[in-house]
RNA sequence: AGGGCUAUCGCCAAGCGGUAAGGCACAGCACUUUGACUGCUGCAUUCGCUGGUUCGAAUCCAGCUAGCCCUG
């Protein structure tokens, strides 16, 4: 009896390889697309395909159509407002600057697909990440960075549960992008030279902020203060979405030398900047934690922490607090450390566990 | 009311008779399956205004205007 997966497909290249490499390997594969944001009007406007755009049904269906699969369309538009939407909204709102893919992934791939698979018989669901999953010997399982390092996607997969990691396959993490390119190619899929997708997805044309404030209305802060670390007053700014740590650009504060937020301090309504080396910490704290290579954190642990997707990681040790968070002390100090984005810890080239930065 | 000083790109600021540095800000592009960072490119035919001297002035001279300071 083949067992049975059900691949998310996207439209793009790299979920559409997915499926044709587990067909393969001899699976029962069924294809799906999820519908999540965008409406049919604007398909249009959407035309750089992405991980979860909707261009994507259409792509989708002729890919399945030529792997000779079975195509569904899935409507998560409902858990992809509340998790992903609203949650993005409202960290920003609140001084935070969330990762989206990593609430979608979790919350509406992990979660609602899967789910929905197991229901229609399915026996695991799988994407076109680039990451591998690998079971360690004590048993438990965790994700391994990518073939192609370059393409590494594990940093936004940190949050899966064993549970999940059990039911999941992720194909593509063997191979580098031009492989996967080669091989959409060499079966003649219509998606092979489609461009990769970038930017937040349910945001295309890139404003992010005039997407909050639509989405959240009257909810928004308004303008307030640019201070420096001494809290002396320098200018005006448009509303603490419109920024976030580190950032340089986009500030309009003439001051002859380069500055860059700091901090955002949401109960003073003001974004404090400061010069490059400020912007620099050696330690940071996160929660929602989830471990994945191991059960629990019993000690110390030295790993490889990244602060954001594109991140090359910077060596420190991790420590369990009592009260549940866990301390991360770098040896040399990281830039811009962002309360909201994901921190995740590795350790031989594979997922120790993560949480959120505080 | 006198005396002095200063007026160069949105901000700061070089320039001192030979045909407008630079920094910041800003814009575009590149990079990027989050936000950022970073990189590249662009950004004053014009120097408060009006005249004058000169082959040639932002640079010298005169007047005007504006701001600042000092003394009444």
């Amino acid at each position: 009896m083949k067992k049975r997966v059900v691949v998310g497909m996207s439209g793009g290249v790299d979920s559409s390889v997915a499926a044709y490499l587990l067909k393969e390997q001899g699976y029962e594969v069924i294809g799906v697309t999820m519908q999540i944001w965008q409406s049919e009007e604007s398909w249009d406007v959407q035309e750089k395909g992405g991980c979860c755009g909707l261009s994507a049904v259409e792509d989708a269906a002729r890919v399945a159509a030529e792997l000779q699969i079975p195509h569904y369309v899935m409507n998560f538009r409902d858990v992809f407002e509340r998790r992903v939407i609203d949650y993005f909204v409202e960290e920003y709102v609140r001084g935070h600057t969330p990762n989206p893919c990593i609430a979608c992934n979790r919350y509406v791939k992990w979660e609602a697909l899967l789910e929905r698979s197991l229901a229609i018989g399915a026996d695991y669901i799988a994407t076109g990440h680039y990451a591998r999953i690998l079971r360690l010997p004590g048993g438990r399982l965790t994700l391994q960075t990518a073939a192609c390092a370059a393409k590494d996607q594990t940093y936004a997969l940190y949050s899966l549960t064993q549970e999940q990691l059990a039911r999941t396959l992720m194909p593509v993490g063997e191979y580098t992008k031009a492989q996967i390119r080669e091989i959409a190619g060499r079966q003649g899929l219509a998606v092979a030279d489609k461009p990769d997708s970038q930017e937040i997805c349910f945001v295309p044309d890139g404003d992010y902020a005039g997407f909050i404030e639509r989405q959240a209305g009257e909810d928004i802060p308004g303008p307030g203060e640019f201070v420096d670390g001494t809290g002396k007053v320098l200018g005006r700014h448009k509303g603490i979405i419109h920024y976030t740590v580190g950032q340089r650009r986009g500030l309009g504060l003439p001051l002859g030398e380069r500055v860059f937020v700091t901090r955002i301090d949401r109960d003073r309504n003001q974004v404090v900047v400061g010069k490059e080396e400020e912007v620099f910490s050696r330690e940071l704290f996160c929660d929602r934690v989830n471990l994945m290579a191991v059960e629990e954190l019993t000690e110390p642990v030295r790993v490889r922490a990244k602060i954001r997707y594109n991140h090359a990681g910077a060596d420190c040790s991790i420590e369990r607090l009592p009260d549940g968070r866990v301390r991360c002390l770098f040896e040399t100090p990281v830039r811009a450390v962002t309360p909201g984005q994901a921190v995740v810890f590795y350790r031989d080239g594979y997922v120790l566990g993560g949480g959120t930065i505080l």
